[in-house]
DNA sequence: CCCATGATGCCCT
DNA sequence: GGGCATCATGGGT
């Protein structure tokens, strides 16, 4: 799989939040190799966007990131306990990103599997049986940082390493992504009401599900 | 399927 | 101190 190149990300974050999708989100940690295709991502539109943890151009030493060059990994910790991965966009002093909201299991699920059952020290996870537990697997952007490992030591990285990298996996999307409003930003007014969600279609998703199946 | 709720730590949206 | 770019669970429908 080609490693996405640095210029990939040098684009504004709604055409970056689109052109990611159907991409391969992998990590390879301590030789554990995890990915996943990519199937929704949410745009955050920095100094004008409400939702943006960059809104209004707010500079903390948790937004520093998003002000880096495109292709950087932006990763905080929400509600206390999850990770959220975000794909830092546009040129540097451009405070854009892309959540990563949701990925398809391609490589390594029994590790996901383990690092699901590790995090909530309880029951064990099963892995999927059918595309419909495949589906609910790493659809979520803490569910996927905790199958591909990915926690806050990640954050500032360049996505084109050894350990954390977006590549091409050769997967042609045919339909149009949908669009609809993002998740959980109730407090940015008319933001909240943008369609920077982008998902893949269902025809789209159910011949990656076939693709991973094949391996 | 849907909705309500608790867990949990950091950042100030 | 308020509130989050969330998830799992347990109930009802």
């Amino acid at each position: 799989m080609e490693k996405l190149p640095r210029d990939f990300y040098l684009r504004d974050g709604l055409s970056l939040a689109r052109a990611l999708l159907g991409k391969a989100f992998v990590t390879n940690i301590d030789g554990v190799l995890t990915s996943g295709i990519i199937s929704e991502t949410e745009a955050y539109m920095g100094v004008i966007d409400k939702a943006s943890h960059a809104y209004g151009g707010l500079r903390s030493s948790r937004t520093e990131t998003m002000y880096l060059e495109g292709g950087r990994a932006y990763v905080y910790l929400i509600y206390g306990m999850y990770n959220c991965m975000n794909v830092v966009a546009n040129k540097e002093d451009v405070p854009e990103a892309v959540l990563i909201r949701g990925v398809v299991p391609l490589d390594g699920i029994s590790h996901m599997a383990k690092r699901r059952a590790e995090f909530r020290k309880k029951t064990e996870i099963a892995e999927p049986r059918n595309r419909k537990e495949l589906l609910n697997f790493s659809n979520g952007p803490g569910k996927l940082c905790i199958c591909l490992g990915i926690d806050r030591s990640f954050d500032k990285r360049v996505l084109w390493g050894d350990d954390i990298y977006i590549a091409d996996a050769g997967i042609v999307i045919e339909n149009e992504p949908l669009l609809s409003k993002r998740v959980n930003i109730d407090y940015a007014e008319e933001a909240a009401d943008y369609l920077w969600r982008f998902s893949l279609s269902d025809d789209d998703i159910i011949k990656i599900c076939q693709y991973g199946g094949e391996r």
